[in-house]
DNA sequence: CTGAAAGCGCTTACAG
DNA sequence: CTGAAAGCGCTTACAG
């Protein structure tokens, strides 16, 4: 069905041996003499002659491919850190493939498989705590692997992280500087342990204390998406309710958004607002919204680097933990 | 590095021999004795044996992966269709490397190299037409591939499209509807010759003749992102000015919007507006935004589909254009 | 400077 | 019911 010429065909139509095309290919040049070079690149042409990358991989047990699972593809964050791992790989000519595990641990364990069977040379992973099993047997084998967004308690191995913590309090004083005094978080569910809302929940509660002010549990909401509109409400009936709210992440913030759409609050003026993760709209909105930026272009950057070069060099088992820092920007819903 | 189990290390332990095993794999348990059956079973998990898919591939000629490359992954339309494409895909788990060619024919062409050359079984691509002499030719082969978004006029082939007329036609309607009846349209350029914009631009100059309207040039607006702000001026600084915008697509409702809140227009009362993509944000903005959604789930689906069809088929050099129907979500940028 | 041979890890007719 | 052998399209020591 494909153009099935073969290097056979290139090495008998130019009148050299396999092995001798196989040098060209590789540009080991060394010992060619100029004329089978050039005789074996006109050949090549003419036949429209294209390695076979896979009968290459089986003998080299390299692929210059890596793999790429992420827990939530819904998530801007997981968009851009994957652009921006492509970026790196493509300059390298590495290709990706990339999986959404749909924060379904037997899916991801399926990608898991499938991606080793076609032999990628590595793997990015948003990793989960339910296949710390796997990835521990990877990295015992050497496998080079690196996490992303999340620390697994059974598993050290290189990660890529934000600030989390710094995030919250960047936005705790934030709020506080522009007269809120009365400030809540809302997360997605705390109890899988998953690193980001942990750590911004307990960056949220380091910084009030910080500032003396004491945390109220009431104000802290950590439920799945389909549950946040009622608890908003809930919420804003306290009898203190309070005045200012921290969204943990961009999904939880078109729940806020909406929430506060549905009940004519005015945003800014009567319920501040800051948001972890710049969404695209978040300039266009009015009031503009307030948004804490990961640096997700470094953070995609760093992990592609640190893979390709646990790949190349085979060898250095690092644990290192690296941690990028968020940045506020400032728009108009955190303003009175 | 990795381990190395063979199908070899599992015949060995299970004495049996390597072609055996491999029945076993492939599930053709026609003529196996249970116990056969069993031994290899009980080996392979011993083993913790995960068959080689490179190895596979090089004998069988097919790698159960496809390739996606679209041109500018930020759309929003892109990244719809990819995660539709992908879900059909893993249900029939077939692997999908998603490419981003950037707009960029030579990276594209670049791209389709590489998956090539990886065996990739077929290809969904969003065509440009400085390459197609290279579709053509995988045509030719029998190559399966589909084309999604765009036609060339150089090389017939199995598509996917909007019903971009229609879309346009839709927007014209409704806002007339709304007493909107100056009405502009803004695009990315028409030059190139991309299908989408040329039959957007098309379908809004014929629903204005079919209200027997007269088009006004001026108010066609298709110029780069960078100049839109720029020719957004312009518009409106004519001496008579529209009173709606129909946006062409995600990216220029930015645009758009930007200007819109910069000049502190009050959209829908003073500027009618309708795009042509459904954005996350277009529920949540005040006023909310009326937009021309496109099937975007069926239209991933069917090309993943059509593609998996040729794929199996080996056959059918069908060239049939399949049009999807945008639909009208009535919000409040589009009413007085 | 170039070629013959072995081998990567599978699958698949074919023989028995 | 199972195995020996050939072969997929490359690469890589090694020999000359």
């Amino acid at each position: 069905m494909r153009g099935k010429v073969t290097i056979s065909h290139v090495a008998r139509e130019a009148g050299v041996s396999k092995s001798t095309v196989s040098q060209f290919l590789n540009a080991r040049y060394d010992y060619m003499s100029e004329e089978t070079k050039k005789r074996i690149e006109k050949t090549i042409i003419e036949l429209n002659y294209q390695p076979n990358a896979i009968a290459r991989s089986l003998k080299t047990k390299n692929t210059a491919t890596i793999g790429v699972i992420v827990a939530n593809i819904l998530h801007t964050y997981s968009t851009q850190v994957i652009r921006s791992i492509e970026n790196v790989c493509h300059e390298r000519r590495i290709s990706t493939i990339i999986c959404n595990a749909d924060n379904d641990p037997e899916k991801e364990l399926n990608y898991i498989e499938t991606l080793l069977s076609k032999q990628v040379d590595g793997l990015i992973v948003i990793p989960m705590k339910e296949n710390a099993k796997e990835y521990r047997r990877l990295i015992n084998q050497k496998y080079p692997i690196i996490f992303l967004d999340r620390l697994l308690d059974e598993v050290e191995n290189e990660s890529i992280l934000l600030n989390n913590e710094l995030a919250s309090e960047l936005a705790v004083d934030h709020l506080l500087e522009n007269k809120y005094d009365k400030i809540a978080i809302m997360t997605t569910p705390l109890n899988a342990n998953i690193t980001p809302r942990l750590e911004r929940v307990r960056g949220y509660e380091n910084a009030l204390r910080k500032h003396r002010i004491p945390v109220d549990t009431q104000y802290i909401k950590s439920v799945p998406v389909n549950r946040m509109q009622k608890e908003l409400e809930n919420l804003f009936k306290l009898t203190i309710p309070p005045n200012a709210i921290i969204s943990g992440n961009d999904l939880t913030l078109v729940e806020i958004l909406s929430f506060i759409k549905q009940n004519e609050y005015v945003l800014g003026k009567e319920i501040g607002l800051v948001t972890i993760d710049e969404v695209p709209y978040a300039s266009l909105f009015t009031p503009s919204i307030t948004t804490i930026m990961q640096p997700t272009f470094e953070m995609g950057k760093k992990a592609a680097e640190l893979l390709l070069d646990k790949i190349e060099k085979k060898s250095n088992l690092s644990r290192e933990i690296y941690r990028f820092k968020p940045s506020l920007i400032v728009r108009n819903s955190s303003i009175k």
